[in-house]
DNA sequence: TAGTGGTCTAGACCACCAG
DNA sequence: TGGTGGTCTAGACCACTAA
C-alpha cells in the first residue's frame, strides 16, 4: 500500500494522477489493462467509492476506457486524416465516398455508408446558413460512414429545396458522379466554400450513434458552399469523433507529405 | 416528487435526461441556476450520491457548471472566430497580436498577453514538423492571451535555432512588425502552410494555465511554415478552448461575412 | 452563520461474460 | 460460476462564501 500525503489535494486526484503517471510514463502501454477497483482499494487504503472517483477523472480525460467486464483499459488513438479541400471543392475530382472508399481500403479495412435522405425544417446553425427562412425546409442527405462496421463519422448535407427539387438529389442512392457534379448541372456551380469548425461534448444522440466513449469530444465541421453570385447552394454538418480524425489543411505551397486521407 | 419509471435506465440517468432537455428546452436558460442537490434529493427521492451522479453527468457533458458554493448553473458559450488564414500567411498585414488586439477591443474588452522565450528540446509533434532530429533544440516563443486578465488561449511559437539564432525572436518581447516578418528579413520567407487540427480533453497542465471547466475539450491546432525550398521554418502548437473558440476558413470565392475576427 | 457543493466511508445488490 | 465494473443507499465531516 504506498502512502497518500495528507495534503489539501483529495485523494481520489492523487490516485488519479499516479494512475496518469503510469499511463504516460511507461508504465501501462497503450490498450494495457489498469489495476482493477479491488487492487486498487487495497493498494491505496480507500473505499471503492473513492477509487472509482478517480478512475472517472482518467475516463473523461479520455485516457482510459471501461470495458465490463474486463477492466479499465488505456485507450489508443488512430488517427485519419480528413481534409475538407479535397473533400469539397473539387467538382471534377473523385466524389467524396469514393475517396473515403479508397483511402479505408488501402489499410484493408472495409468502408461502408448508410444513406437516408428527407425533407425537413434544418437546425437553427444550417438554416442561418442557407439564409432560410423561419420554417423554411430544405433536403437532407444524411450519412453515416463506417469501417468495419464501426461508425466513423456523421455527415449530413442539405441544400434548398427550390433548388434539387426533382433531382437525385432527393433520391436516398449514393451519387457516384458526386453531389456537387449535380448541382453543378442544375446550374448552381460551387466557386468557394466557407469552413467553421467548432470544437464540444457530442450530446446524447451523438455519442450513441457514434458509439464514442466518455471523455471523446467532437469536431463538428460546417461547410457551406457558394455560388459565383455568392449564394449559398449547400450547407453540411459534419461530426468527426475526436479520437479518430484529424483535419488538414493546406495553404499555398506545401512540400507533399505522407498520410492517408479521408 | 416526480415518480421515475423503473426502467432498465439507471435513475441518475434519468435524471439527467429531464435536466439535459430543461436546459435546452425552455425550462432553464443560460446562466440560469439548476435545484440544489437536496431539492433534487427531495424532488426524486433519491439519495444525494445518485443526485450528483446525475449532474456529474451533465458537468462532464460541457452542459452545467458548478460555482460553489452558488450552485450548479448552465454553461454559456461564447466564441471568438479564429481566422488561421489571416493570422498566418500573410507576411505584411498586420501581425496576429495586432489584430487579437483589435478585436477584442472592438467589443470593449481589454486584451493581454504575456510572452516567455526559452530554448528547449520540442515535444514530438513539433520536432517531426521541424524535422529536428532526436535531441535537437529550438527556440520557442511561448504566449498566453487573456480577454479582461482571465486566460483565453495558449500560442507556442517554435524555431529552428540555426535560423533564429541571435535574431529578434528569441528576444521575450512583443514584434510589432510579426515574427513572420522577421523570419522573412533573415531570409526565410514562408510561402506555404499546413495546418492540422485535432480535437481532445485537455491536460491538467492546459486546464490549469487556461482555466478550463470540466467537459471543455480543445482544439489543438498545429501550424507548419515552410519557404520556396519546402523547409518548415516555423511550428506553432496553438490551444483553443472549445467552449471559446471557432475556427474559420475560407476557400476560393466567398461572399462577405460579419464577424468578430481573432 | 446558514447553506452550498466537495470528499470519503461502509456497505449492498446487480448484470455481464470469460473460464 | 467467479470476478468484473455499474448502481444505489445512508451517513459523516469539511471548505467556502454570501447574507
Amino acid at each position: 500500500m504506498s502512502a497518500l500525503r495528507r495534503t489539501s489535494r483529495p485523494v481520489y486526484q492523487q490516485i488519479a494522477d499516479e494512475l496518469r503517471d503510469a499511463i504516460s510514463g511507461d508504465g501501462i502501454g497503450p490498450d494495457g489493462r489498469l489495476p482493477t477497483e479491488a487492487e486498487l482499494v487495497e493498494r491505496y487504503g480507500v473505499t471503492r467509492g473513492t477509487v472509482r472517483q478517480a478512475l472517472a477523472v482518467l475516463v473523461n480525460e479520455g485516457l482510459v476506457v471501461s470495458d465490463r467486464p474486463r477492466g479499465y483499459f488505456v485507450r489508443r488513438r488512430r488517427h485519419m486524416t480528413y481534409r475538407p479541400q479535397q473533400e469539397l471543392l473539387v467538382t471534377d475530382g473523385a466524389p467524396a465516398m469514393d475517396r473515403f472508399h479508397r483511402s479505408v481500403a488501402e489499410e484493408g479495412r472495409t468502408p461502408s455508408q448508410t444513406i437516408d435522405v428527407s425533407i425537413v425544417v434544418p437546425p437553427r446553425e444550417i438554416a442561418t446558413r442557407l439564409r432560410l427562412n423561419a420554417g423554411e425546409t430544405a433536403a437532407v442527405r444524411r450519412r453515416v460512414r463506417s469501417i468495419d462496421g464501426e461508425p466513423f463519422n456523421i455527415n449530413d448535407s442539405y441544400y434548398p429545396l427550390s433548388i434539387v427539387q426533382g433531382s437525385e438529389i432527393v433520391l436516398p442512392h449514393d451519387i457516384a458522379r458526386g453531389a456537387n457534379r449535380v448541382l453543378a448541372e442544375l446550374g448552381h456551380r460551387q466557386v468557394g466554400l466557407r469552413h467553421h469548425l467548432i470544437s464540444r461534448m457530442p450530446t446524447p444522440s451523438e455519442r450513441h450513434r457514434l458509439q464514442l466513449s466518455p471523455g471523446t469530444p467532437v469536431t463538428v465541421h460546417y461547410l457551406t458552399g457558394y455560388t459565383a453570385e455568392g449564394i449559398p447552394v449547400r450547407a453540411v454538418e459534419n461530426v468527426l469523433p475526436g479520437d479518430r480524425h484529424e483535419v488538414l489543411i493546406e495553404d499555398g505551397q506545401v512540400p507533399p507529405d505522407n498520410e492517408s486521407s479521408t
